[in-house]
DNA sequence: AGCACGCCGACT
DNA sequence: GTCGGCGTGCTC
């Protein structure tokens, strides 16, 4: 370090801009004298007539930019990013076409990222020191000015708000002419440490009566004082309510008591101290996998494990054993997870083994404890970091090990906003940047991976069994559910119209005999619970999107999934003006609702609407197990994170619910579901039995699914993703658009796609194909149209896109997806 | 995210 | 003609 102070400053940086720029794109800035920057470092920097964010990327001593600008200043005293960290997020820009900033914002402290607010008032009269031209010249600006008068002080976007998008050029006169007054302002950090005081003596024990000067002290004043002698210190809040706010006043007024403000830790899992659970023993293929991974991370050759098992085989205990490893040779673990909220047994089994050294990172935390988790994080105080997706980005020190649980799961990869990575391929180059070895699990691994360690990519660690601790505690095998199909059209046939088929209410109404539990399982995408005339067959869509309607019986309302819109139901048909509407399909609960009128059982509905509230998920799993109520009815939600010994029957409603969406992936969703739903049952010493509804039973993904049978899935599955060139035999890149005019949508869509075809044509690039443009599906959403054009590339691996993707002309207006989860 | 510029249709 | 709405390109 030394030696870079002494060296001569370096005179300009490379800094990633907080602006709509192309992938791994920086722009130089000049470094004023006595600013000190390093590489990761967060800084302000002028562009255009804006100031805006930056990050450091590298610092030279020359630059051959004309008119360059000065730094305007440092976000932060030191760098956040380490150089891993660069490197990463240069990976990230590139492969997931991202500005390099966006890539680098990922990785800054939470809501780190400000922007500047633009709030206009009217000019103070007395300083009225008018511009060029004084006058209002059209009726626009009347009304700015008019809005001015009323409201007094607005920011950029209220105005806009009432007066619509083309305030914008009135504003900007009227601010050059004086008659408007601008000021600009950082936007407020939501999230800032916060501090306890505490209450400690201010002076000796025995010189209290005399430091009080006559001051009577009273026996709720002595009481007070004597607390803090006997704690040493005392929470000033928790004083004030015992105590009276007012004697812990007058106590330090006199000088008696001081107030010391410290630091508090935000953390979600203080006093959290589950049972202390002991390491469970090993089955030989357990322990085999162990080494393998233990190894790795001992010898710090980032080898990338492929830990392949069914549910119940003991996978987290291979993680627990890895980390614990780990730890002990001075590193640390990142154990990823698609939904934290939806796994409370896993925050507690390594709460348990690592008490005190867990940290948890993830969407359900407030802002204050995401705040204090990230920096303590860097300051290395956790020995073990739980995570969702973005947890990747947290600046864990000496990482040795990162583990993927589920690896197969779509909610690792961020589709909504850039950067759209993929936490998996995103973990993989950290490991090889940091030399951590990189473990995934999963009972039902993403066939892109499994097809990698086929061919040797990824190295393959696979558990057979099924285990449960038996009379010794020790594990031994378990055996698997007895699952059944049945044939929805054959129900049909022999007359039954419920949505149970007679398999279903049999299993069902024995299970609650017997003061069992049962789960069941509805896949709601699809037409499920949609709206329909029963004289023309209109169904009811939203109105700005254009997705069906679905009934909700709470506060008895159709609603858009899409946008959210509710509508109030009982009007007429919008096409025929029918009054008979009718409501098809079959939602959670409706399900509900049958399995209460059928059986008189206790229902609890577990789903997006049921669970919106934090820590709702952690609410209801806890009533179902404490046995609240008798049948859990949900959708994908349920078939994640329960081990519940009392649930002896699941019961998929309807498999085929997704089977049929225009997706390749459709198969392999439908198999995911049903293994995961499957391994639900049985968990206890009470076999479990699975009842799984179809209309196509013959169809192998639901066949392999309910014999849990992985590899016969797989085979099926590749030679059809073989045949048709899907993934893992190319690589997919989804380009997207959508705007609120019909027209320009599908001509913008058909310009580009045409362009895109010219610009591979000019490359040479027959291999490469070109699917769409096609409109979205919901084709219109919050009143945009969407279009997609999807290019199918060569295969490479999964953290190296090809570099074609660089070479085309993609205009801003058109966000670009690569291995997108959906096609939709 | 702004800001300038250019295109286009409407309106006086 | 010119105004207002909208899309695009540029920013060290």
């Amino acid at each position: 370090m030394a030696a870079q102070w002494e060296r001569a400053h370096d005179r300009y940086a490379e800094i990633a801009v907080d602006a709509a720029v192309g992938p791994e794109r920086t722009f130089t800035y000049a470094i004023p004298s006595g600013m000190l920057l390093h590489p990761g470092q967060p800084v302000l920097i002028p562009l255009l007539s804006r100031r805006v964010g930056g990050v450091v990327f590298a610092l030279s001593d020359t630059t051959e930019i004309q008119g360059i600008r000065l730094v305007a200043g440092v976000q932060h005293p030191e760098p956040i990013l380490a150089p891993h960290q660069l490197n990463l997020a240069r990976w990230l820009s590139r492969e997931t076409r991202c500005t390099l900033y966006e890539a680098a914002a990922v990785m800054l402290p939470p809501d780190f990222r400000r922007r500047l607010v633009r709030y206009l008032s009217l000019p103070d009269p007395d300083a009225s020191a008018q511009g060029d031209d004084g006058s209002v010249n059209s009726p626009a600006e009347g009304r700015v000015l008019e809005l001015l008068s009323r409201r007094g002080r607005v920011p950029q976007d209220a105005v806009e708000g009432s007066l619509g998008a083309g305030a914008a050029r009135s504003l900007r006169r009227l601010v050059r002419a004086g008659l408007v007054a601008e000021q600009w302002e950082l936007s407020r950090q939501a999230a800032r440490p916060a501090y306890s005081q505490r209450l400690r003596l201010a002076v000796a024990e025995d010189e209290a009566q005399r430091a009080a000067g006559g001051f009577p002290l009273t026996s709720r004043r002595l009481a007070l004082l004597q607390q803090v002698r006997l704690e040493e210190t005392l929470d000033a809040a928790q004083a004030r309510k015992e105590f009276g706010a007012d004697t812990v006043r007058r106590l330090v007024g006199l000088g008696l008591l001081a107030i010391e403000e410290r630091r508090r830790v935000r953390d979600p899992l203080e006093g959290y101290t589950p049972e202390r659970e002991a390491p469970l023993s090993l089955t030989a293929e357990q322990a085999d996998a162990v080494g393998h991974v233990v190894n790795s991370v001992r010898t710090g050759q980032p080898h990338t494990y492929l830990l392949h098992g069914p549910t119940g085989s003991g996978k987290t205990e291979v993680y627990l054993r890895a980390l614990a490893a780990c730890i002990a040779v001075g590193k640390r673990g990142m154990l990823l997870a698609p939904e934290i909220s939806l796994t409370p047994q896993l925050v507690a089994r390594l709460q348990s083994r690592f008490p005190g050294r867990v940290g948890l990172l993830h969407s359900g935390l407030s802002a204050g404890q995401h705040y204090d988790t990230w920096w303590r994080v860097r300051e290395g105080a956790y020995d073990v970091l739980l995570g969702t997706r973005s947890a990747v980005f947290a600046p864990m020190p000496d990482l040795g090990l990162i583990i993927l649980d589920e690896e197969h799961e779509w909610t690792y990869k961020q589709s909504d906003t850039p950067p759209r990575y993929h936490a998996r391929s995103t973990a993989m180059v950290l490991g090889r940047l940091t030399g951590a070895t990189v473990m995934l699990g999963s009972a039902t691994p993403d066939l892109a991976t499994y097809h990698a360690a086929d061919r040797g990519i990824l190295r393959s660690l696979s558990l057979r069994d099924r285990l449960r601790p038996g009379p010794d505690g020790a594990p031994r095998p378990a055996p698997l559910a007895d699952v059944e199909v049945v044939d929805m059209r054959e129900e049909l046939k022999a007359g039954v119209r419920s949505i149970f088929s007679r398999s279903l209410s049999e299993a069902l109404s024995e299970t609650l005999e017997r003061g069992r539990q049962a789960i069941l399982f509805l896949n709601r995408r699809g037409a499920a619970g949609t709206v329909q005339c029963r004289d023309c067959g209109h169904v009811l869509h939203c109105r700005s999107c254009s997705s069906p309607l679905t009934y909700h019986a709470e506060g008895d309302r159709l609603v858009c999934h899409q946008c959210g819109r509710r509508y109030r139901p009982g009007g007429a048909c919008p096409r025929c003006r029918s009054l008979h509407i009718r409501y098809l399909g079959v939602g959670t609960q409706r399900v509900g609702q049958e399995v209460e009128r059928t059986t008189g059982a206790r229902v609890l509905r577990w789903d997006r609407d049921a669970a919106r509230e934090r820590d709702a998920h952690r609410a209801l799993m806890e009533g179902f197990a404490r046995g609240d109520a008798q049948v859990l009815v949900g959708t994908q939600m349920v078939a994640q994170g329960l081990h519940l010994p009392n649930v002896t029957l699941v019961g998929v409603v309807l498999a085929d619910l997704g089977l049929y969406l225009p997706d390749f992936r459709a198969g392999e969703r439908t198999f995911q579901l049903l293994c995961q739903v499957a391994g639900r049952a049985g968990r206890g010493d009470d076999p479990g039995r699975v009842v799984v509804q179809t209309y196509t039973p013959e169809h192998y993904a639901v066949q392999a699914g309910a014999r849990q049978d992985y590899h016969a899935f797989y085979e099926e599955e590749i030679a059809l993703r073989r045949e048709l060139r899907n993934p893992p035999f190319s690589r997919l890149a989804r380009f997207s658009f959508s705007h609120t005019n019909r027209e320009y949508g599908a001509s913008e869509a058909r310009r580009f796609g045409t362009e895109l075809q010219l610009a591979l044509a000019q490359q040479g690039l027959t291999e490469v194909e070109i699917a769409g443009p096609a409109p979205g599906y919901p084709a219109r959403v919050r009143g945009r149209y969407r279009w997609h054009v999807v290019l199918r590339l060569p295969p490479t691996p999964a953290t190296d896109m090809p570099s074609l993707l660089s070479t085309l002309p993609v205009p801003p207006t058109w966000s670009v997806d690569v291995d997108p989860v959906t096609l939709a």
